[in-house]
DNA sequence: CGCTATATGTGACTGAGTCACATGTCCCCA
DNA sequence: TGGGGACATGTGACTCAGTCACATATAGCG
């Protein structure tokens, strides 16, 4: 690892390094661009907040939304409102009296559907061209660098607020990001 | 491949494609984190023009800092506003008599210094993990990922925006974003 | 010379999100 | 048992990035 002038590093290291973070982005990119489109929704975080709901976060409360989110309480509360106004949410009474239950209404659990399948269709898209031995190796690879970014990971949105929750559990065990935010998060179990 | 009741997918390709979303989406939530925060910027687009004004866009128009962030002309007349009126850019004479030319400051270079070692410096702490052979193999297998992303692209931001362009195009030849992107957006050659 | 395309800039607006604060509920502890 | 702090939700005022519609000015072709 040498520096050259400018400061930027050099290597093969550093060339994968640098590839990770080109991949990363445009793939994060383009899956919330299709995400959002097949949500039909405005922002991203709306988008973010069906598909969570859709799979773990139903009839959660506002103060889970906004943990898991990452957005402050009352940027929770616009949202709701935002999602109600549209119809794909309803606020139900809560398990206790200070909270309410966010609740996905039909059409909210459509969209989120059409979501979490417009998501997956990108993601297949590009693990397509691999072979099955290669897909193999990829996940191993995705994996121990998963667990290196959730050991830095110190706060903001949950990591898996778009994932699909079924794909990762399923055939190999669990997802170590979605073992570190499920307590820090304190999301409860997905209905299997 | 087969549907389960959900409409979710399975098996070990969906695992892999589905690892992939995840990932992602975290590196690229903590990489823009990093960077935003180095640069000392509030948005992430004006991090963003730092960096891409340091690599390979400094003199460019107004006009090619649009079409490379993805913004609109205004959107791009307010974001230079914004860096400006912070001296960390200067709006110079253009190739001709429509067009200015902007120009990072010292300050505004730094800025972009300090984001591109901050992504460095959490992209590398990924990777930490693996040995060389894994890097190599990983490197291997983004290449092909990025290749079937950047056929799939239609287009948005540059997909380089935050790279390091000189880890990209070294030691093994060119990276396929950087190519495709390039006639996309007319961006010059970065001065070696 | 006039016409259209191009580059930048401006005014009015939208929309997401924040902060500071208000209200109502819960629950522990004296 | 009731008082007080913690907690959940909600509201008003505001910020800030970004857009659209439009204005201005230059370029360059016929």
């Amino acid at each position: 690892m040498t520096d050259d002038p400018d400061g930027t590093v050099q290597g093969p290291r550093d060339a994968a390094a640098n590839a990770l973070g080109a991949l990363a982005l445009v793939v994060s990119d383009e899956m919330t661009r299709a995400v959002v489109a097949a949500a039909d929704q405005a922002s991203t975080t709306d988008a973010a907040a069906l598909v969570s709901l859709a799979q773990f976060l139903d009839g959660a409360t506002l103060d889970r939304v906004h943990r898991v989110l990452g957005v402050t309480p009352s940027g929770a509360v616009r949202l709701v409102d935002r999602l109600e106004r549209n119809g794909l949410v309803r606020r139900d009474a809560g398990p206790d009296g200070r909270s309410r239950a966010v609740r996905l209404t039909d059409e909210g659990r459509g969209r989120a559907r059409d979501a979490q399948a417009a998501r997956a269709a990108y993601l297949s898209s590009l693990t397509a061209a691999l072979s099955a031995e290669e897909v193999d190796v990829l996940r191993g690879l995705i994996g121990t660098v998963m667990t290196g970014v959730v050991a830095h990971k110190d706060g903001g949105a949950w990591t898996c607020r778009l994932c699909d929750l079924t794909a990762c559990r399923r055939p190999q065990g669990e997802c170590p990001a979605l073992n570190a935010a499920r307590q820090t998060y304190g999301v409860a179990e997905h209905a299997e």
